[in-house]
DNA sequence: GCAGAATGTTGTCAATGACAACTTTGGAGG
DNA sequence: CCTCCAAAGTTGTCATTGACAACATTCTGC
């Protein structure tokens, strides 16, 4: 057994994530988790100032993976503007579902409240991949009147919401597991529908149309 | 001096909200508390089982202060369905604005976890009145083909979403104090437009129309 | 190899939530 | 009016935790 752990500051943030996903942010403790891996209660300490500083880590590289992972998603979805941003939209949430540990770091409150530079820049990058993808979709006839910020921020936050409701216990009437696809769908769908190039703006006086098209 | 405090139930509710408001949820501390009202470490766990127990107290009475608050918009509103939706959606997010130690408890993840009857039961009471607001916006040409369930958790998702982002320090490029309210008027606007009535259904191939409306 | 930086360890402290045992108070019923 | 008991408050204690300091070991660049 060597006196060097190795690879501890790895160990460390795997560990938490899997305890974070399994109970929560409030359960973690750093001792618990030294304990946990068979290290001395204070070599945490070495790899993370405080708490707090683990909790960023895991939330900086968890955004990176959102990232990477969105950023995909829409790639794989093609280059109909309307689609990829559906798309983007689709595969936030579904990040939120298949990495709840690092999701739930990325938007904690507390975590949010002492970001650092490489936190906050990360953040700033999928505003400007969302509001990058909201002006192709402008350009492809989606509400082009409404100002780009205001779409970014309004997407986002639906997006988030769903998340957000989606891991609340409390929430009723939520999909079960073989829904979640559909229901995840459905709600982005919302936001933005790819089917419905012509999308009409809020606000507009639209003249009289025919619902022909019926949910499935 | 009395040795009964007589009323700390409530001068401990309202203390709690007090910090939680100012420093937020984490920096919540029953001793602490204890000794600011100037009462005995234990003296809380008269009222309060423990920490939870505190923050579901404070959380059932928010869930109730929000929803009085919530109708009361809708009402002054008037009797339009469209613009009564609308408001309602306005009216959550300044709540979360204006009472933000109840909103946070409400929304907080540990509190939901644990949530008794009586929580449980206000929240379902928030979906009900949103569906119905929903149903009657849907008889005036909203959305009329849409899942009343679906719509009811799209507009809860991004009102909570806006909430959750307003709250957020990191978030760049938030609206100041002074457009606030334009702001909230503008996200809810893009939920449902009380200025139109025939929003189009996303999914709609609706033909091509006049985009005539500017934004103010 | 060797000096110093990295990494890990033991020891300690104050703060906290929770619990137990005891005290004071106030009120309901005789 | 008095008595008794439950409600409300107090002191004391314990285990856990995050943070820090002082010390030990290992790794690395030179």
């Amino acid at each position: 057994m060597t006196y060097h752990h190795g690879n501890l500051r790895k160990v460390l943030l795997d560990r938490a994530a899997a305890v974070i996903a399994e109970q929560g942010i409030e359960a973690l403790s750093l001792r618990a988790l030294a304990r946990d891996i068979g290290v001395s209660h204070a070599a945490p300490a070495r790899h993370f100032r405080d708490k707090a500083d683990l909790l960023r880590a895991l939330a900086t590289e968890g955004n990176h993976r959102l990232l990477d992972y969105v950023l995909a998603a829409a790639d794989a979805a093609g280059t109909d503007p309307l689609v990829r941003y559906n798309a983007l939209g689709q595969a936030y949430v579904r990040f939120s579902l298949e990495f709840p540990a690092y999701y739930r770091t990325i938007t904690h409150p507390e975590v949010a409240a002492h970001a650092d530079t490489d936190l906050r820049q990360s953040r700033q990058r999928w505003h400007e991949i969302v509001a990058d993808a909201a002006r192709e979709a402008q350009a492809a006839g989606w509400l082009p009147d409404e100002d780009v910020e205001d779409i970014v921020i309004y997407s986002t936050a639906t997006v988030r919401g769903v998340a957000a409701m989606l891991a609340d216990p409390t929430q009723s009437s939520m999909p079960k597991r073989q829904d979640l696809d559909s229901f995840i769908e459905r709600m982005v769908r919302l936001i933005i529908d790819p089917e419905a190039p012509q999308k009409s703006l809020p606000g507009n006086k639209a003249p009289k149309r025919n619902p022909e098209r019926k949910r499935k």
